[in-house]
DNA sequence: CTGAAAGCGCTAACAC
DNA sequence: GTGTTAGCGCTTTCAG
């Protein structure tokens, strides 16, 4: 049998309301009696159920961060300091996944209309629809959108400066000597579309020669270059890496510079240099969590759209090793 | 006002507890009303409070998945599986961050006390003690370690066969023509201990001559190479890379091969050939959720210690691409 | 087939 | 300073 507030209140003689009320600390409780509780929950090893306490309160003290899947640094990346900045605030954060599964991510938001945690943070799919979330704004749970977001919708979302990003990548990638560009972009999500306005723009401006490969194609597309320095714009190293096996003849006597978001692994071969924007999660983080717990602490919260731009970090270099 | 059963009890009017009963499909009321009362439960948006379901029930339908953080593709390529099998088996899956920290991880084994979750998935910290546990263990709070484990504790665990695996990849150093071995790897978790273990056996065996290095030194330590064709053994390509930039001359003329667990990113450079050991995630996955459901399922479940080794899923082979 | 009632563990308004 | 009581939303005997 689990102890619970009861059964110290058997063992100890008094009523479970003073119980209760010497476990959370009310200033009402004799000092002695409540330190002699407090011994007494710490000795039988007393957990409160937190069921009981969820069902009275209304409150989980718990936010959910759902994104798809752990493959994206991205996420990853915002999980970590979130949870702690969370913990810090005294709520508890999960990861819950919907593992680019419509049913898994419908459960999810279900589950959130449930009452399971007091608030979410959310990577949306790319196919989400304003809809699904009708439930938990109508029951306003408060809810952020990071990095990307559904189009209408009426919430607080956190997002990389993409667009400028994207044009300053460009714009290193001309200083190192390109002439040429091939951008690999998608334009499924907010972020992407930002990104892919942004280079496409500075490349205009620029009056550049540029590609344009959408990410389905990358693995076919036979790029036809006429100039010798090539850069190649991408989100992400798979997808470079893709067009740079499609297209190894047509590369082999040019100098290439890549260009990508979070994260490259191992040498920049081919290229001479790889520049890799890095988005700054921790900051993205502090902003999600300190909107939320804004939100929370609101008695009449009611959704608002809002878009926080962050800028990049930093760019970083990459240069061989060898 | 949220809709509870209640609600849906007055404007039908029936009694709450033939609401309950025909919202969880109970034979024992009438076809007729029972659609009419799901029909109407639908039409509210009625949706059932988990915390009074879960308060009343003792169970909560959710397991959570205890890691430090998502640095590790090991725990990532787990967390999807094991989430999709979860779910078949109407339990939500979560995934809870200590982030190394003792505080974060004491917080989490709290909560698991207070039955957050029904039951949990676990990979530990090194540093992490039986007696962190007794509490989870006293309560029969269903456990299961992954890939390592705490010596002594009486749990089952689902791990690679590290220590063949080890020797497996040595093997295949010696295929590529490998004379001499460079072995990275800690002994700070069971997991660690059993690769260099397996790793140090097989190169006994061979008679190779080989170098262990610890990773807290692998930046300094400086390899003294009496052949020219050398393997190098770690866990994970960061270790390998922050070797090689160490010990950059004297590879310079010599023929490497790498050998390490389950990603590499980019180019073999400088090596000519890479091998990488993945774990099969899945399968673990499948076996850790069997068996904790099966532990759900057992009305007199008790913990008992069984070590499961799953066998890797392949040795892959990277050559350069370039 | 349906209703009445107890109770899961905890909190909080209201007594005394 | 402490006890009494009602109730959070739901499930589950037990009656009828």
């Amino acid at each position: 049998m689990p102890v619970t507030i009861k059964t110290i209140a058997k063992q100890c003689g008094m009523d479970i309301s003073t119980v209760s009320r010497a476990l959370r600390g009310d200033e009402r409780v004799k000092p002695e009696t409540r330190e002699r509780i407090r011994a007494l929950a710490d000795a039988l090893g007393y957990r409160p159920n937190l069921a009981a306490r969820s069902l009275q309160s209304g409150k989980t003290k718990t936010i959910w961060f759902v994104i798809s899947d752990l493959a994206n640094s991205f996420e990853r990346a915002l999980a970590e300091p979130a949870s702690a900045l969370f913990n810090e605030k005294k709520y508890d954060m999960l990861v819950a996944l919907y593992r680019h599964d419509q049913r898994a991510y419908q459960r999810i938001l279900t589950r959130l209309g449930q009452g399971v945690a007091d608030a979410a943070m959310v990577v949306p799919g790319n196919s989400w629809q304003l809809n699904d979330y009708e439930e938990l704004l109508s029951k306003k749970v408060p809810l952020i959108f990071l990095d990307r977001y559904i189009e209408g919708m009426n919430a607080c979302v956190v997002t990389t400066a993409n667009f400028d990003s994207a044009g300053q990548l460009v714009d290193m990638c001309l200083e190192q000597g390109s002439e040429e560009f091939v951008v690999i972009m998608a334009d499924n999500d907010t972020a992407a579309k930002a990104r892919l306005r942004g280079a496409s723009a500075q490349l205009e401006k620029r009056g550049c020669r540029y590609h344009l490969i959408p990410p389905e194609e990358v693995d076919e597309f036979k790029v036809n270059c006429q100039h010798d320095k090539l850069a190649v714009v991408a989100n992400g190293q798979d997808l470079i890496r893709r067009f740079l096996l499609a297209n190894k003849e047509q590369l082999l006597n040019r100098d290439v510079v890549l260009a990508t978001y979070d994260n490259w692994h191992g040498e920049p071969d081919p290229a001479s240099v790889v520049l890799v924007c890095i988005q700054d999660f921790t900051r993205m983080a502090e902003i999600a969590v300190a909107k939320l717990t804004d939100a929370l602490n609101n008695p009449n919260y009611s959704p608002e759209m809002e878009i926080v731009e962050v800028p990049p970090r930093e760019i970083k270099v990459i240069t061989p090793m060898f």
